[in-house]
Order: structure tokens, then C-alpha cells, then sequence
DNA sequence: TTTTTTGCAAAAGGTTTGCAACACG
DNA sequence: CGTGTTGCAAACCTTTTGCAAAAAA
């Protein structure tokens, strides 16, 4: 337990800490996200959301989807992951890892930002002429896993 | 097919080793590529054909593009980029460099990739216990650049 | 000539948007 | 009750595809 991922996160107060009214569209797709161990699309949302709904409540729109994701990751509750897939794919902001993907099956792997990656990125940026800081990186390592090989 | 090659690249010779017959489209966008400093996706490639061709030339069409551009991904050639943005970009594949990119104006700015860089990966895919080897990966910083600050 | 490549047009995703109805605070 | 949020459907945009015509080897 606790390597990576799923800390246990105040839902409610996490939206209104951001400003959002707490609805149910909200709470869902962030319970979702705080269940999973993978980076999500909007359909993988979605699909989530039919499956848990099937009993009473009404259906979440894939639109509503779509613009809870997004402004999510305005608000940086959501970070963008680019996992060269067709879509877009999203997971919490509250731990600092990457990802190893298998480019035949698709499997991944997380793995901890250190301290020397930190020190790299620093350095890099002192370098830099164009840029005195930087918001986020994305480091993501493609290969084809012990399985597939 | 004889255009003189504005760089270093042979673009022929390229083509013949991937098993690629010669073509007008897959000489010009190998040309584009090699004459820009910068990732280009495949409207940027469109335009920069149409320009080029605006005199006698027929035109190069953009599914055409499309299909270049992946396979010249699947071969090789090209690497793909993921600047944040709404659709896919590509470099040549024959030097090995990241971005810092702007979120507010999409600047560019290069830097290469070093030892340390190297031996943290290689670190990294040591202790995965899923795979063994990584062909590629992404190191892509985002922030905001001096001029938008 | 044979095989590959291209143009065209149509369709297929994935994602966004306008607007009216709805619900949180 | 008022404003922010959602559902719905249509639009949008990038990318893919089938097929016949054209070009490379």
C-alpha cells in the first residue's frame, strides 16, 4: 500500500476550495479518479459513470464529462498525461509520479520523481534563455513491457 | 526528382533505405521538416506545401500529408511530440533533444539531452519490475516564457 | 507493366458549444 | 432566488479510409 497514489482526498472540500459548487457530476467523476491506479480518458469516465449509475441515479452527459475534465484541469485539480493514445488521458494532481508504457499492450507503470530529476530539470532551466521557471514537465518512458516482449 | 537538399540530410537516399519509392509529396515534406528549426503538424506541413507549390505545381493533398507523416512516424523518420496541443506534431528523428514550451504563446526553445539524463532513465527502468528495456521517450517542460510574463 | 502512392470525398473519432432547463448555495 | 451547472443535439476539427486514377521502378 501507499507506494504511489491514493491518498484519501476530501472531495467536497477540495471543489470548494476551488471556487466549484459541489455536484454530483463533480463528486463522481473526482471519486472515480481517486479510485483508480490509472490515467483516465473521458470515455473511461463515462463508461464509469453508466456502470455506477445503473441502479437509480440519472446519467452523467459525456458533454458534462468533457467540461469537468477540462476545467478540472484548469483549476489543477486534474493533470494532462500524454500516453500516445487517441485521446486525452488525466489523473490527480496530488503525487508526482510518471509513467512506463507498453506500446503493444498498453500496460503502465508508475515511477517517482527524485531528487535528481529535480536538480536535471533545474539545471535545464538555468540554461535556458527563453525561460526563467517552469510550471510542470511530462516525462513518460514508451517501450514494450517483460509480457509482450 | 533532383531538388537541391537545403541541409545535411540526403533525402533520397532516406527514402530508398526505408524502402519509400521517391515521391514529389515525400521529398517536399522531408524537405519542410529539415528547413524548420521547429515541430510541425501536419496543417503546418499543408500550408508550407501550398506555398511552395503556388507557382506551376500541383498540389499535394492533406490526407496525403497524414498518411506521410505516419508512416514516416512507423519507419522512423520521424518522432512524434506532444506539445499540450490539439494535434500531433513531429521532428525529424536524428537528434536527440526536448522542448520548453510556453502555454501562453506556444514559444519553443530546444535543449539536448545529456548523461545524467541517460543514466537516470536508465536508473528508473532498472528498478521496474514490468519492463526490462524503453525504446523512447517523452521530456517535454511547460511553463510560461519571459516575454509573457 | 506491376506495385505503390495519391487525390478525392466521405466518414470516423474525439471534443466543443449554444441554449434552455435545472440545481446548488 | 440567482448564478453556475448540466443535458441535449448539433457542430467542429483533426485524422482515417475506400476506391479509382496516377506515378514510380
Amino acid at each position: 500500500m501507499d507506494e504511489i497514489c491514493h491518498k484519501k482526498i476530501d472531495i467536497g472540500s477540495i471543489l470548494k476550495e476551488k471556487g466549484y459548487k459541489v455536484t454530483e457530476a463533480r463528486v463522481s467523476i473526482l471519486e472515480i479518479f481517486s479510485e483508480s491506479k490509472l490515467p483516465l480518458n473521458a470515455e473511461d469516465i463515462y463508461k464509469r459513470l453508466l456502470k455506477n449509475k445503473k441502479g437509480n441515479l440519472k446519467n452523467i452527459n459525456e458533454a458534462t464529462v468533457y467540461r469537468t475534465l477540462s476545467s478540472f484541469e484548469k483549476s489543477e485539480i486534474l493533470k494532462k498525461i500524454d500516453l500516445r493514445k487517441d485521446s486525452v488521458y488525466f489523473e490527480l494532481n496530488n503525487d508526482h509520479h510518471h509513467h512506463l508504457v507498453c506500446l503493444k499492450c498498453g500496460e503502465i507503470e508508475d515511477f517517482k520523481e527524485n531528487k535528481d530529476m529535480e536538480k536535471l530539470l533545474e539545471k535545464i532551466v538555468e540554461r535556458s534563455t527563453k525561460f526563467k521557471t517552469i510550471k510542470e514537465h511530462s516525462l513518460e518512458l514508451f517501450g514494450v513491457c517483460k509480457e509482450c516482449k
